[in-house]
DNA sequence: TATAAATATATCGCACACGATTTAATTACA
DNA sequence: TGTAATTAAATCGTGTGCGATATATTTATA
């Protein structure tokens, strides 16, 4: 009756492939929710990191959501694009891009709001879950970015 | 000390971004491993299930691994132009391709045993909170799915 | 038994995601 | 102070992922 046999390469058994599943699940959710608001799930996290906080350089919202500068560059020109964001080097360090929310983009936010509530629901799981998943998987990230650097 | 506060914007309280983060901080840990193998971590899925049990539809395979044919089908052709899986029509059901393995891709098997050792080693996590965390995501992801339809 | 409905893949367009590299600006330090 | 090292974004190539659609085959049914 348990699934966790001994198998080294059994699907079941692959932590990273619940992870990844349940990855891919959220997605499947999130979208229709998210088109309303006409952003992907990835956009709607830098979205989410600027409401938090206006005006960060992009190495900052990388750094929040464990995303490099190849991946947030032509999301950011995007959001740019749809008028949420602007994007402006730094004058005290011509290096830096901070980016700021537009009107629109801040306005956005009350349109977000129960985005959280909508998915909640569909997750079905009581609060405890919730905090022990997100718990356990942060104690889990946080391993495997540390031990990602001395391989 | 707590940080699951009641704002719903707050990345910290999402469950979907945990989840999310935690999928490529193991595909970051993967990534080396799996280039001994010349296999992207998806193609090492689609192989797991092959090795589990051979000679499969695509259907099937979409199934396990919860992903569509508009992503199987490019990442089964690179499978077939590295040798290590034939497509070929099932001629009981000229609709259907069915996936095997060739004699590479059998023994490729075996250079992957150790892969899940060395993840296990970087995630840093005792057997009881593995366990839990896969039970809990296995969860979660069936909830998803079967809310997914009637959104 | 024609025709409609369902099924299995494949194709296309778009948006991540990352590693490797490049460019430009700043900082360190000889 | 001038050169090296570092830092911040951007660019490029490859490979997912998905929704929408297309094509071909099989099954259902009028």
């Amino acid at each position: 009756m348990d699934n966790h046999d001994n198998n080294p390469l059994r699907l079941e058994n692959f932590l990273c492939f619940s992870v990844y599943a349940a990855s891919h699940a959220f997605n499947r959710i999130y979208k229709p929710l998210l088109d309303a608001l006409e952003l992907t799930y990835p956009q709607y996290l830098v979205m989410v990191t600027l409401w938090e906080q206006d005006d960060q350089p992009v190495r900052s919202i990388g750094e929040k959501l464990f995303l490099e500068s190849s991946t947030l560059t032509p999301l950011l020109k995007r959001l740019e694009a749809a008028g949420l964001v602007k994007r402006t080097r730094d004058p005290k360090d011509e290096r830096s891009v901070r980016i700021t929310l537009t009107a629109a983009g801040r306005e956005l936010r009350q349109k977000a709001l129960d985005v959280p509530r909508c998915v909640g629901e569909v997750a079905e799981l009581d609060l405890s879950t919730i905090k022990r998943l997100i718990d356990d998987l942060g104690q889990l990230r946080d391993n495997l970015e540390a031990n990602a650097s001395r391989k």
